[in-house]
DNA sequence: TTGTAAGCGTTATCAC
DNA sequence: GTGATAACGCTTACAA
């Protein structure tokens, strides 16, 4: 890591190292004939002041870290892609780690955040940290971290922080209403991992949306606890044979969604004729193939924009209450949803 | 960025600040006592050394750079994943940054990596930088980065440095060759973005594969130079309505991939009763709706876990000569290589 | 308008 | 074993 520094261009241009530092800044008074000599040497030597020294001396990076539980996933890589973009534009730094989804990797993450000593941190946690004690340790590694957060996508209960988060209940409210305005009647439900908060959030949605509109929830059309495709499918599979099953389901999860196509291949049954349903996001290759398949959907590249400019709008007014951003996910039909006559 | 330092640490443990650098880095001689009352103090502050003042002290940083074209594509992001694993485990700090296939960009990555002095780079440039002088120019920002560099993906010609490569070309001859042999005469070969090496290599592939088989090439048969889906798809219909077309082709890409299966599915074609073929890399989503797409497989997370390690070996053998790690694409067939009886 | 010098929070080199 | 002290490369008063 040898390279020239402030202290040789200083030297070689004739000057103090003050002034080379204000050229690179281009703030104090320095004359125009001093500039240009500086920013020659500064050229021919190819200088790039270092960001280490930098901000060891101004008390402030100018990194932000980023902590998602995977960087493998259409949902995530799309927050990635969204938050990296501003920061590239404003000339930021990106610190990225990823969690897998595991609470003592995110606080690993959490720590390497503070120990680069991050401006800023995006994150969205491994898990909600809802108990009393867990929402006491977290709070106080996140005060530890020296600068804001924005919480992106999980929240975390009674935090008092920035966030952007997806209207899970309303989006699974409105998928599910839809059904019932397509005209179905025994409507269930893959709820995904009610462990987190929104997959409770969506589970609610749902239940409010068949009890408003004179419904009545049936239990056994409730799968809920079901964490990946494999426990989706099974059930599902189960589900789907019985004789009174439902006509429709709402999806919750990427995940479920392919544990319940998979069973529905295997059994051979034909959307949206045999079983119509709705789903919460899109699938990676959804659009690729252009399938038919209705879904909630999120911007998800301009969630994670919106984080990164929440999280640089809280630089300039640190003092501004804690803002929280809503994101209504839009409905989007396109023919699973139908019922269709009975043949 | 406020914060308690070494300083306090050794003031309220009552010693210097040399011996709890010393606690932090276990080395140097310190008593158990003396250790242990330092520890408390730490521990009771929470104390976190600052990595930014710890780098320019030792002149090494652990950041580690890496440069992606886009984070919101599942070959790359697979990448990043590989990546990100291997430096977590290793105590590495990641800095991610995108190029968008973009030259301007690209140099602005590279040089917000130098800013930071990362320890190391792994790169996956936006371009292969071929001219005379797109190349020195490339040779010099590399070198001016101070610190080892893999280039992941794609090749830059001449360039002596550690790489992690796909081999294009024999995926491209054995995936070709596994149309022949399933009995195809007529090849076609959409083969995308000739821009690119990784573009050229692949249809060299190809038209290896026809030539050594005895068949021979045909120039309307080559769709060459498509850089998205948008223009495979025109090319494709086009070709696919001639009364001669081919009946296989070797699709060197995703993109040109998404166009054909677009053409096919307007012009109602079945695959591979009407029309067969071997893509590039899976679909995104391809394994989630299990269709039977053969293609050539790339284990992109491993192929960033060995950019990762070449990396860090690099890091304790300077001086070891340039390493040249090809994988080999593995060839899955599923389908859509066959060819089907005259109906 | 410019230079000097005192930090920033570490590590590393010495004496003790 | 331990503690001053000088780097590391930069910014920022403060003088000049």
């Amino acid at each position: 890591m040898k390279s020239v520094n402030i202290q040789d261009i200083a030297r070689e241009a004739g000057v103090g190292k003050a002034t080379v530092s204000r050229v690179i800044n281009g703030k104090g008074y320095v004359s125009r004939e001093t500039a240009a000599k500086v920013k020659a040497v500064m050229e021919r030597h190819h200088y790039q002041p270092s960001a280490l020294a930098r901000s060891l001396s101004k008390r402030e990076s100018d990194a932000i870290g980023l902590i998602i539980p995977e960087a493998n996933n259409p949902f995530f890589s799309g927050l990635l892609t969204g938050v990296s973009e501003v920061l590239d534009k404003c000339g930021y730094t990106l610190i990225i780690r990823t969690s897998g989804n595991d609470r003592e990797r995110d606080y690993r993450a959490l720590e390497a955040m503070r120990y680069q000593r991050v401006r800023g941190l995006i994150y969205v946690p491994a898990c909600n940290y809802e108990s009393e004690q867990d929402f006491e340790e977290m709070s106080s590694r996140l005060g530890d971290l020296g600068g804001p957060c924005v919480i992106l996508d999980r929240p975390i209960n009674k935090l008092d922080c920035d966030c952007v988060l997806s209207d899970n209940f309303s989006g699974a409210y409105a998928a599910t209403e839809a059904l019932i305005h397509a005209g179905h009647r025994a409507i269930g439900v893959i709820a995904g991992n009610t462990q987190l908060m929104i997959g409770r959030e969506r589970l609610e949605g749902y239940r409010k949306a068949i009890l408003q509109n004179g419904l009545t929830l049936h239990k056994p059309y409730q799968i809920t606890g079901t964490f990946g495709q494999k426990e989706a499918y099974a059930q599902v599979l189960a589900l789907l044979q019985k004789p009174d099953r439902p006509t429709a389901f709402f999806i919750a999860n990427n995940h479920s969604e392919i544990g319940f196509l998979n069973a529905v291949r295997d059994l051979r049954l034909k959307i949206p004729a045999d079983i119509a349903f709705v789903g919460f996001d899109e699938l990676p290759g959804q659009l690729v193939f252009e399938l038919p398949y209705s879904c909630l959907n999120r911007e998800v590249v301009q969630l994670g924009a919106k984080a990164a400019q929440m999280l640089i709008r809280r630089f300039d007014e640190p003092a501004r209450p804690a803002e929280r951003l809503v994101v209504v996910p839009r409905l989007c039909l396109r023919g699973s949803e139908k019922r269709m006559p009975k043949r």
